[in-house]
DNA sequence: CCCTGATTCGC
DNA sequence: GCGAATCAGG
């Protein structure tokens, strides 16, 4: 592969917005992590300083990675401040046959109907209506506390921060600052850690016969 | 270990 | 100009 125009451009763009160089690379295809970083340094744009306002003296310590910026998105309604009661982390989620819940970006975690949360009702994620909820007491009891035991030790990552080998499942509110990934290793070619996959994977036989 | 970017240097 | 190898770090 070479550097066409077109690859360039979607270079600068990529970097400009923070994304690694692996992921750059991935994204491009056909070239390296190394070959990437060897082009933005030829191209100049290795300080990701982005403008050239004001910078003089001192690194901004803190380069604002890219998991920092991302954080904030998605908040709907402002709700001023208030002192909200911390919610606890919900332990019960949806154990769909295949796995409907957090597909990386789309990540909209239904809150777990096991929590009611206070103050915020919950925050449907838009658009499509849920899938069906299923309820916990479709989800073996082992797998649940084997869950709520892992939770304790998540990683706490950030959307930005989940890989191909972290764990994705989804863990409390994502209306309220009690919102994380679980991030812990992700069992080789699934999306979740051992945990997460004994509740998100279920043989259809198991869930009905555990069903009320 | 996983990952990051930076640099070097033969091609 | 290119990018693998290497370095330095989180």
């Amino acid at each position: 592969m070479s550097w066409t125009d077109e690859r360039v451009e979607l270079l600068k763009r990529m970097w400009a917005e923070g994304q690694s160089a692996s992921q750059i690379a991935k994204e491009l295809g056909g070239v390296t992590r190394n070959a990437v970083i060897g082009k933005v340094h030829r191209l100049g744009l290795s300080n990701r300083a982005g403008d050239g306002a004001t910078e003089r003296d001192e690194a901004p310590e803190a380069p604002a990675t890219a998991a920092a910026r991302a954080e904030p998105p998605a908040r709907a309604a402002p709700e001023p401040a208030a002192a909200r009661p911390a919610p606890e982390p919900a332990a019960a989620r949806p154990a769909p046959e295949r796995p409907a819940v957090p597909q990386p970006a789309a990540a909209a975690a239904p809150s777990g109907n096991v929590t009611p949360l206070p103050i915020r009702k919950a925050i449907v994620p838009a658009g499509q209506p849920l899938p069906p909820q299923p309820s916990i007491n479709e989800i073996s009891p082992e797998a649940l506390a084997s869950v709520r035991e892992v939770e304790k030790r998540a990683r706490k990552l950030t959307l930005m921060e989940l890989t191909e080998r972290t764990c994705k499942w989804p863990i409390g509110d994502p209306a309220t600052d009690d919102f994380w990934f679980c991030g812990l290793p992700s069992l080789p070619g699934k999306p979740y850690c051992e945990a997460h996959v004994g509740v998100a994977f279920q043989p259809m036989s198991a869930r009905r016969d555990r069903r009320r």
